[in-house]
DNA sequence: TCTAAATGTCTATTGATATAGACAACTATA
DNA sequence: TATAGTTGTCTATATCAATAGACATTTAGA
């Protein structure tokens, strides 16, 4: 049996998000690939102890994001079922490591600037707080929905001209190539977990209530000095990370 | 400033809710440091542009969470500010992992078993389905405060008594040394997030709707045979998980 | 072609959520 | 000892969330 995990009330969040949490995950979890359908509302309703009326707002908006479609007499179909596996390893790269699970991969540079180091990049970076970065802004596909938004500080004495770079060749390694740094390793990742705020909601096609893993990411050259310094944000039901050690 | 991230209407998550995460979250992240208070409700409302009556919502959860405290006329102080740091390497142990970083580590055996595989279980030990498993339902406090709740299986042929042991020495490792195996090693772990159900909410004291970081991870001895796979669910706004390559 | 099973639509009612305003009570400090 | 600044309490109102029931509409299969 599938068997959904009951719902809580009066915890300021809806019943009927919590209903639709459950079944995008039951979904992705391949709960229901025998018949290709969400079981019926009556079902569901009955399973979950709430009104028909209430799995119904859950499933329009499941159907809001593309993931259901409900057809009357027939049930509601499940349209697209996905949960990307982001693997983390000393050599951790976005594109390949995701590359072999989508057809097409699309990287966009949102935005560019440079800044003085904050505390806390300045940290990261092993440079002094002040000293000058780049940071870019920058969102990620897999075939054609967006995957991860991400924040990346480099030191920018050494990698001007990255944002050029990465916009042209749409990846971080390939920039750092063009820049002369032929090989770069992961160092340290952080992982956290949050409510995803307006700004991440729009960019990554979530619906409010989301739940982003974030990554904060430090890769260093072949010497040990730190080349980059990210903060990753992903959609929580669409990826997951491999910590494979 | 601070600046807490505005909030959203109409998702299915109270306003209150999604407030008193965002305060929650810039509590941890040191945002309130200075003074040692949170800002006024006042000021509260008019940075996030909801009514006054809303923050004091936002507040009251957080005061039942022992996170902050209002006193009539000063202000509302914060009580309680943590974020452990759980590290993740080819040698995690959790006792070892958060020791430094805590007085007090207990942990519980909350429950246990011996039952057959099932597909999932069985794939990850490397049995096959059916085969005899001992499953162990764990929970695990620092400083008295809940941090992890875990569900473990192990091969039933190799680690007869493992619950015994487990209960008496409070650590896997030691369990584990006691059953003639001395050492180990985290194979893979896996990390996902998502919303908490009622029997976590229970036994990790947190409020509904709190977010809980996923650890599915495998240990193998010396020759690479598994020897323990794990489901740990953390309260996402009490640990991060560090993965150092 | 009938029927069972499924989704779609409508009305009604209750409780939770959010806003609004006014004022009381308390604290620290000028 | 005033006073400004803060939290506490109360009333009122509008909207959202959830339940309840009835019935229409569509699909697939007997």
């Amino acid at each position: 049996m599938a068997g959904l995990k009951q719902v809580q009330r009066q915890t300021g969040v809806a019943l009927w998000r919590q209903i639709a949490d459950r079944i995008r995950e039951a979904i992705g979890n391949g709960a229901y690939d025998e018949t290709g359908m969400v079981p019926p509302e009556t079902v569901l309703a009955l399973q979950l102890g709430v009104n028909r009326h209430t799995v119904r707002s859950a499933l329009a908006a499941l159907a809001q994001e593309g993931i259901v479609r409900a057809v009357q007499g027939r049930g509601t179909l499940i349209e697209r079922k996905e949960r990307l596996n982001f693997p983390i390893t000393r050599r951790t790269r976005f594109t390949s490591g995701i590359g072999d699970q989508a057809r097409e991969m699309r990287a966009l540079l949102l935005d560019e600037a440079t800044e003085e180091a904050s505390a806390e990049v300045a940290r990261w970076l092993g440079l002094k707080q002040g000293e000058e970065v780049i940071r870019l802004e920058t969102l990620r596909h897999a075939d054609r929905r967006p995957v991860s938004k991400a924040t990346s500080w480099f030191p920018a004495a050494r990698f001007a001209g990255i944002g050029e770079a990465y916009r042209k060749r749409e990846s971080i390694t390939k920039a750092f190539a063009d820049l002369g740094l032929p090989d770069y390793v992961r160092t340290t990742t952080e992982v956290t977990a949050a409510h995803a705020n307006t700004s991440d909601l729009a960019d990554l096609e979530l619906t409010p209530g989301a739940i982003l893993l974030i990554a904060k990411a430090m890769n260093t050259d072949l010497d040990g000095v730190p080349v980059q310094y990210s903060i990753s944000r992903f959609a929580a039901d669409r990826v997951q990370f491999t910590i494979e050690n």
